[in-house]
DNA sequence: CTGAAAGCGCTAACAG
DNA sequence: CTGTTAGCGCTTTCAG
């Protein structure tokens, strides 16, 4: 079984200069060897280590630029075991995300890069992510994560991994994660319509099976139960859908409701457009660009979105740095922005 | 020279059983020597290679989960090369970018992992963002270039960078790219509003030194002309900031604008809020969410965001496959979508 | 500073 | 199928 002394060679022959140069990378051996220094000396140079002369650094720089050396950080990593890496996962890149700003900038102050990618809500694809960035050794995870089973983080948490969710926990699983105070959220909002005198007052809100639209909305019944005030048609919860919005909002209104606490920016909208006349008043949950573009201008109860990015990366990196730490669970305040739309008494 | 028996070794001792198991984790020799395999047969079985059996398989299946195994995909991309990641350098992750959006489904369908950073309309960030990527050896980088020098560039693309532009164009680099119609985009607008009977048309668009906002008002000119229509007081370009865009457009009906164009999604919002009483035509470049929450609905321009960004990729897989493929640059059609807004006659 | 060498964890070529 | 081995490109120790 032979197979001769020239088998098919797809380009390694390293013993000898390259000859077919175009299709190898220079590595640091090619610019220690150009510029006539130690490998050492490179490697210095390319971290930018003081200890090497001037004129060495200028030898290797030109070498360098003369090759059109690029360093691989992929060895890099794998020597360092470290990367330097940040992952971020969340429901979807493409949509706004002040959380995901901050967490970028907080991050960058730290000298961490954040690479992100889209969950899509999908569960099978946040799993497809989050391991894929495991694989790649990224220093630590930030995760929105999918109100679904989370088993599969385990092995991973085991071998090492640090991870912090934002927005929701990670159900059934202890680990480190900041959250805004939803409930708080509600009941300011509810204690400020209250304040303009509403008595009938109206939740319109997402999903409950999402987590943040079932502590809303459960925040709300308790709301309304210490009011005294009965729940019969004031309550709506499910997809975000235009038609149900509108109907929830005609039920509510029929039902006598003068005021409407939204559960996220989305349904503020819809509750606008399903609401013409202006004599309903409105708080919204979640700041947004439209929020001032309505009119009157929306009031709403607005995250604190730089709070939660920082202190996503002072966790994470606290975790990174000792992994048997103990397992925080960080609730930041909302604030109450009164812009007009919530300040509106209910009709003589 | 004798290196003696014992000088102090950090942690490896790799013949033997490691006692520091908390600290290390399994590689795959671990994983045979727990499976009593073959290291050769664990590598097959993780890259699920058909040819091994399902005892063995199994055997080492289990081995991975006694040991908690993780592989490193850092070493696999190092030894293989190729890395199945497409790094996506973009001007705000968290912002809608529906271009976004596409390119990581059509990524994900051809079985590449996006990873996405910000730049931030910063041109060190951009060059940071990108050199890194290029350092981790992405195998592919869609870029949403800033109005910038780009020449860091070219030692990337000569040591074998595969780049794709898309929004704009690389400024004075020859790389593919994908880019939106604008300026059919504008003519259409015009003859739309034309058609319609005004004879006054405005344009309020964002700053000329961004590369869009250039071509469409450059169009924008181009069509007046032709229709003979005087400029004066008629276009109005610069930053996005209210009291401009709101300055613009009044002087633009002081000098007896019917109708408006604007440049992008924010203007036209700003002109919005700027023509509370709604005698005046508006068509906006850019469709988005906002676009059916004002009355009337908003007629836009809109791109075929998703066939920019499966282009994007096809270009970039194509790149990638033979790196010296002629250059493609693609233009991608427009749409008008009329919703109201700019079918309203000029006033008799 | 230099030169040599080990090793990060993986893939793949080779000989059994 | 197994066992061995070279090597991806880098960092770092060690001895001059």
């Amino acid at each position: 079984m032979a197979f001769g002394g020239d088998h098919e060679n797809d380009g390694h022959m390293h013993g000898e200069v390259n000859r077919r140069a175009k299709t190898r990378r220079p590595t640091m051996v090619d610019v220690a060897r150009e510029a006539g220094v130690a490998l050492r000396t490179v490697s210095r140079v390319v971290n930018d280590d003081a200890t090497v002369g001037a004129e060495l650094a200028r030898r290797v720089h030109d070498a360098i630029a003369a090759l059109g050396y690029r360093p691989d950080e992929r060895a890099r990593h794998l020597r360092l075991g470290v990367t330097g890496t940040l992952g971020a996962a969340v429901r979807q890149l493409s949509h706004v995300n002040p959380v995901l700003r901050a967490v970028e900038r907080a991050a960058r102050a730290a000298d961490l890069m954040v690479l992100a990618a889209s969950t899509e809500d999908d569960e099978r694809l946040e799993r497809r992510v989050v391991e894929s960035m495991c694989r790649r050794r990224f220093d630590g995870i930030v995760l929105e994560p999918i109100g679904a089973d989370h088993g599969y983080l385990l092995p991973e948490l085991a071998a090492g991994l640090s991870l912090v969710a934002v927005d929701r926990p990670v159900l059934g699983l202890d680990v480190d994660c900041v959250i805004s105070d939803n409930a708080a959220g509600i009941r300011a909002a509810y204690a400020h319509l209250a304040g303009y005198g509403h008595r009938r007052i109206a939740y319109v809100g997402d999903d409950e099976r999402i987590f943040t639209a079932q502590e809303r909305a459960t925040a709300f019944r308790a709301c309304a139960a210490e009011a005294g005030a009965a729940l019969d048609g004031m309550v709506h919860t499910g997809p975000i859908e235009r038609a149900r919005i509108a109907d929830a909002v005609a039920t509510a209104r029929g039902r006598g409701a003068t005021a409407v606490i939204t559960g996220n920016a989305t349904i503020s909208v819809e509750v606008v457009r399903a609401l013409p006349d202006r004599d309903t008043a409105i708080v919204g949950f979640d700041d947004s660009e439209l929020a001032t573009l309505l009119r009157p201008d929306l009031t709403v109860v607005a995250q604190d979105d730089q709070a939660i990015g920082s202190t996503a990366i002072d966790l994470l990196r606290a975790r990174i740095a000792d992994h048997s730490r103990p397992v925080h669970r960080v609730t930041v305040p909302v604030e109450l922005l009164a812009r007009g739309s919530g300040e509106q008494p209910p009709p003589a």
